[in-house]
DNA sequence: GTGGTCTAGACCACC
DNA sequence: GTGGTCTAGACCACG
């Protein structure tokens, strides 16, 4: 099974960090659905062009949190992940990314309509780009 | 003399950073005067509590950016922050966030509008704190 | 035949060591008799809905005990159980068990006492239910 | 600094586990002061005589778990744990490990006098030695 | 000096 | 085949 996950070989972030983080937006955004087997971390390594101790880091760390199950000498499946949890994780990334957002416009003392006039101009931008 | 910086301990964000993050602001909003003398690195870190290798560290990065200029047996200054170099640093900054947020957004599939009217909310919300 | 075995499947132990537990149990404390055809490895695998790989080392290594016995091309059969056997596998059994709860005690500096009477206590409560 | 931390080379528990639970109860149990500076991870690992790794490892665990803080640069510490936390962890730990040593006792139709009277044994003599 | 990330590669246990 | 553990060693970021 194919899993689109993106690395940025140049971003500072670390490589466990962003597979993870895409990883659980797939898999509470209802993109891989429940019981699904992952590939095999040595298959997803391979895909990746990284380490398997990478990845089954970023397994690992997702077992930790709940979204995963795995068994030895069978493989990795996604779990069962409530319906609320999808919906607060939303919430809550969401409203963290944006009201940090506004901080920083805040800190530099940027005008309220400026503000919202910019960030609808980079919604329309992005948005359009996805479609 | 006292700047008004704060340091979070339990943050992951590095120490040199939020203190680097702050003067910044200070700087370039005017908080800090052209031509003031800065602590010594020594009594700065004292305030602190933390490293003179971390103070040291963020006048070395200051400087680099051209925000801070050093002499020899004196101290270190702030120098003349060009109206455009205010400009560019408030568009760069807010830019970058606004920019994080939007991509928050798309991730946790968000719909267009909902993202706006929620940012529009929280920078009413915020602004009116400020004030 | 129905043997009573149940794999908990969120269970860290590994599955092998589950299904010989609970065989072990039922051969040495009597419930399945001496002489009794076991199932044939596909149909426990069936019933138990696990790997036939996994039943054929549960059978292996309770024959490696002198448990099982098995006849080429007939199946496997339980083979005579002494008392004295039953006996040791007792002993050995709750004296592990009971060390490691000790231990356990230990390890957070629980009382004596306090251990000795929270230790009756659920016994009485185990026993009382199981009757 | 030196913690007292031993390990059994020839038991089947991994390493990193086998440090894990012994720092664990250091830390709730008291015997580790909150806000001290654990040793570095190569240092302990040079007294442990394991890898770097596997050291990290353990600080990794504990810190998710809430146990410790580790700041970049700086080093491992233990962080603060609630009264409440050390004794709902005595009580889960003991409980746990003792109802398991009953169900031993159980299933191998052990005498409920009989179990009382060997468990008190084992724990007379184990709290012996260890005093 | 500290911790943080990543690699390659080995060996084991499980199914 | 699968995951689980452990190693040695490298390089980077932080104080």
């Amino acid at each position: 099974m194919w899993i689109p996950v993106q690395i940025n070989e140049n971003s500072p972030e670390p490589l466990y960090h962003q597979i993870e983080t895409q990883l659980r937006s797939l898999i509470i955004g209802g993109s891989i659905a429940e019981g699904t087997l992952l590939p095999s971390i040595r298959e997803f390594a391979g895909d990746l062009k990284c380490s398997v101790i990478t990845v089954r880091r970023v397994y690992q760390d997702l077992e930790n949190e709940g979204l995963l199950r795995t068994r030895q000498g069978t493989g990795t499946f996604v779990s069962h992940v409530g319906d609320g949890a999808m919906e607060t994780y939303k919430q809550e990334t969401v409203r963290k990314a944006l009201e940090s957002a506004v901080d920083a416009g805040l800190s530099v003392q940027c005008g309220e309509e400026e503000l919202i006039a910019l960030f609808t101009e980079i919604v329309r931008s992005k948005y359009k780009k996805n479609n």
